[in-house]
Order: structure tokens, then sequence, then C-alpha cells
DNA sequence: GACCAGGCACATC
DNA sequence: GATGTGCATGGT
């Protein structure tokens, strides 16, 4: 709880996640998997531009010409499958309707969106808190190597024990997990990349930082 | 040119 | 079950 408060002195409310509906929210998980978000925004503006951020157009429209829409997001082949597989379990299962799958229950809910080829416990979990406001904690990298590096938590931990630390030590509160995160990645992008450097440091080039492993 | 970015599935041992 | 690899664009 301390550190979140410190980030929110720091930073201010950083108002995530970015996105006009819910369905652009869960298109933007997907699109941003091991992605800048810069590149995502090209991606969804794309798709904003041929009328295709609703279930139903991504449902119809060919793999080509979705890969082609969302290239600037990288990975655009496997991407493009996983929307379809995204989409397709939407409408399929609830017939599109973000107020339906807004009604079942949340453990449920994220069984099946990890059955879904394409979603894992990151993206499932930012669906779930930020598309459908369901208060579940999103682990991402920054969180691993903020938790790890501050001596919070085993360089071992799996997603799940890093997801229940969070947790344990915040309010169950959706709002709460939602800006936590969102701070979480704005400080990790400033101050924790993978391979700190040491600057000025006589050990500066060899491989002396801590590996999480 | 190297490194990084809001992962995930799959092959192989 | 752990470990390695492919996927790809764009910014610094």
């Amino acid at each position: 709880m301390g550190f979140y408060r410190t980030l929110l002195a720091c930073y201010g409310p950083q108002e995530w996640w970015p996105g006009e509906t819910a369905f652009e929210v869960m298109v933007g998980a997907v699109l941003t998997q091991n992605t800048n978000w810069n590149n995502v925004e090209r991606a969804i503006a794309n798709l904003r531009e041929g009328d295709l951020l609703t279930a139903s157009a991504l449902d119809g429209i060919s793999h080509e010409a979705l890969a082609g829409r969302i290239k600037p997001a990288g990975y655009f082949n496997i991407k493009a499958r996983r929307l379809k597989n995204l989409v397709r379990w939407f409408c399929e299962a609830y017939g599109g309707q973000i107020e339906q799958l807004a009604e079942v229950p949340q453990d449920r809910l994220r069984e099946e969106l990890l059955s879904v080829n394409g979603i894992g416990k990151e993206t499932a979990d930012s669906i779930l808190l930020y598309a459908l406001g369901k208060p579940t904690f999103v682990v991402d990298a920054y969180t691993y190597r903020i938790l790890v590096r501050h001596g919070c938590l085993g360089a071992e931990s799996s997603y799940e024990e890093v997801q229940e630390y969070c947790q344990s030590v915040l309010p169950e509160d959706r709002e709460l997990y939602n800006e936590c995160h969102a701070l979480i990645v704005r400080v990790g992008k400033e101050h924790c990349k993978p391979r700190p450097r040491c600057n000025g440091c006589p050990l500066e080039g060899f491989e002396h930082w801590v590996e999480e492993g």
C-alpha cells in the first residue's frame, strides 16, 4: 500500500485504460502483448478508420484484411488469429454483447477467457479489470520485475504468486487495482528496464546485475 | 546496431 | 515441468 501511495503522489492518476469502449479495450489487450502502446494506437486507429472496432465487424473480416490493419502493432499474423479467436468466442457465447459478458461471475469468465487460444493470464486479467471492471490485479513484466528487485518476492514467483501478493497488500478495489497497475507501468518504463546499467560503475559492461530468471 | 515494448503458444528435451 | 524459440513493428 505504501508503494502505491508513493507512486500516486509522484505521478498522479494515470487514467487507464485508454479506450473509448469496452470492446476497444479487449482489442487493445491483445494488440499490446509484448508491444509498445504507441504501436498499438496506430493499429487501433487503422481499425477505427475501417469501422472495425465492433465484434461483428471483426468477426466478418478476413484474416488478411485484419492482419493488414494491425500491422503497426507487430506480430500481426498471430494477433489477427488471436483477435479472431477472442471475437469468435465472444459472439458465439455472448452474442457479442458486453452487457452479457459483464454478468458472468469473475472466476468463470477468467477460465473461459484463458480457454481462448491467444488469451493468457495477463490479457485475461486486463480484459476483466479494464474492460469489465472486475477486481483482479493485472500482473505484467514490470510488476514482476519491480517487486522482485525490491525483495518483495523471489525470482521464481509465478504469475499467481505475484498477483496474490499484490491483492494481499492492497484493499480489494477495482479502481485501486486499475490505478496501481497503471502507476507500476509508468514507473517501470522510466526506472525498471530488464537489463539495468550502472553508469560510471567500474563493473559496467559485466553482467553483474541480478537475473530475475 | 543493440535494446526494448503493458505475452503467448508450441516444440523439444 | 522446465527451457528455448518464433512471432514483427517502431522508438530510443
